[in-house]
DNA sequence: TTGTACGCGTTATCAA
DNA sequence: TTGATAACGCGTACAA
């Protein structure tokens, strides 16, 4: 492997200008640029990545830490920020915490020591509060970590924009499918939608809701499902919303086993838009992230220290299909 | 931050000393170590990686080279192989080529800069051939990567399985639904079915077999679901096997959206068994890819140089399901 | 068994 | 604008 004193050499010039024409920003001689890149071509020189980020204590990667990969919006999210980070030239370091806070932190704090430019953390449902000092900026996003600042879809907003759409169409037994109450996104969702209902609700048009705590999974969807739709029609509520598409897809699942029929006997709407959410019988009604501009947002103070790392938060977008409202 | 000098300082010991006790592996007497020990811990030192690095010419880390991320069974592979790392002390890093080839190879030559431990592709449909050379080992999973040893299911036998499945129960009249013939697997896959099925057809008992080619994705099975399903009942095929399951899932939509039940009218079998799989409805039949053998198989010769990099087939097994029997 | 000193390949400083 | 050279922190050969 050629090194830089094989291309100065070469060239006839120092590593010092070699180096020089390599950073691209400071001045050279024409003459002596074109030597150099004449070398570097002709030895295929690759600078050494080790021996940079020795030197300059930074090598070019963002630590990406997510609960789980399969997990079909955090695939989306990943993809969104490796490709954003592509862009800025950085590779994308991943952990899976399967949701365990304690290999959260190992994984965090091993990721630390590799001095990456910035860490993006979607924490576990119950995050550590275990210390973690370093000068790299940690970021959050969709799920906050510790007290990082945190970029994520406005959440209330879009469960304003749920609640409002199951009750302009003329749901008023409605459930609602919470995400874990110790996870800030599992409760603001839910506020956000109680809070709406309870506005819309008047002496002359009330209206019935239930509320029921969930994880964010498929499976408890379809638990949760089942023991609403156990009950006998004309106490049964006709929309349920839920936290995240998987709960929706398995209330959707429970719904098709007992013989009801969606949207007409229930409604249900989910959150996120993940793929399959598109591909469910029938398509499903939900509130589309902006993952792209969401990881933009992440990524954008990790490498423009002029950013300030804050809060972000970013409008969703009501997607109707098929499963609140029949049509086509 | 405390380096080695300053460990070795404080133990009032030499950084040769200190390095050994580091590495575990050369004789340290007791008292000097417990001594450096305790420095260790009292300065939290933490070796600088990047420093090692430079020294040693190697990185903890495993390069991933993926299509798409947020394909399920990519993603699953992904956890998979990160995990499996992860118990190895080894960081991944991922990169998404997009299914671009030029994507890909800009990607993987980028990685290689970084002298990582190893690197494991799932090549893109269309690989190109630039040359690549590395000292570090290059595998392929999954989808093989120009001449590299792939580590896969035995795509050949599980597509057996099917049609041995399909055909047991009574189906004379089949479609296989290919991945793309400029995919290995896609060609052994559908060649293993059809394979099969003429070895069951008989002059007493024939089996009519059609062959469509296609992608893997659930568009194109939803596309070719419609094409097949125009037909009258009588020249329709009974059962579909798909070379995916996310074919096969697009098929079933077809399927609804046309009015047809499946099993009844249609059987349908898919490939991989991704976790939306059993979600599905009805519940998809298919062959499940051994995701942590496999994973385990192609972090081996990368980790442990003993181990010779080769071609390894894994067995798939068949996952029966609502999509060809009623029952339950 | 321990300590010393050199070199890994780069960037940054400083003098020319 | 260029060149010489000193770090960066670690591993290891070699001397003690």
């Amino acid at each position: 492997m050629a090194t830089i004193r094989d291309v100065a050499k070469r060239a006839e010039v120092s590593v010092g200008t070699v180096s020089r024409v390599l950073a691209g920003t400071k001045a050279v001689k024409t003459h002596l640029r074109e030597r150099v890149q004449a070398a570097i071509e002709e030895l295929d020189y690759k600078p050494n990545q080790s021996a940079r980020a020795l030197r300059t204590n930074r090598v070019d990667v963002i630590g990406l830490v997510i609960p789980d990969i399969t997990n079909p919006f955090f695939a989306q999210l990943a993809k969104a920020i490796e490709t954003e980070a592509a862009s800025h030239g950085q590779f994308v370091m991943l952990a899976n915490t399967h949701d365990d806070p304690e290999t959260e932190t190992r994984q965090i704090t091993a990721l630390l020591d590799r001095t990456p430019r910035g860490l993006i953390v979607v924490a576990s449902s119950d995050s550590t509060d275990a210390t973690i000092g370093s000068e790299v900026p940690i970021l959050s996003i969709d799920r906050r970590f510790q007290d990082r600042p945190l970029v994520c879809v406005d959440n209330w907003e879009g469960s304003v924009q749920i609640a409002e759409h199951l009750h302009s169409l003329g749901h008023r037994r409605i459930c609602y499918i919470s995400g874990p109450p110790n996870t800030e996104v599992g409760r603001v969702r839910r506020d956000g939608f109680v809070h709406r209902i309870r506005d819309l609700t008047t002496r002359n048009d009330p209206v019935e809701l239930e509320v029921h705590d969930s994880r964010f999974n498929f499976e408890s969807g379809e638990k949760i499902g089942h023991d609403i739709l156990s009950r006998p029609s004309e106490t049964r509520p006709t929309a349920v919303a839920a936290a995240s598409d998987q709960i929706a897809i398995g209330v959707m699942r429970a719904a098709r086993d007992r013989g009801l029929s969606v949207p007409m006997d229930l409604a249900v709407a989910g959150f996120d838009d993940i793929d399959v959410s598109a591909l469910a019988f029938p398509r499903l009604t939900t509130i589309r992230q902006p993952v792209n501009a969401l990881a933009k947002a992440v990524i954008a103070p990790i490498m423009d220290v002029s950013i300030e790392a804050q809060d972000v938060k970013l409008k969703g977008s009501l997607i109707v299909r098929g499963s609140t409202v029949t049509s086509r």
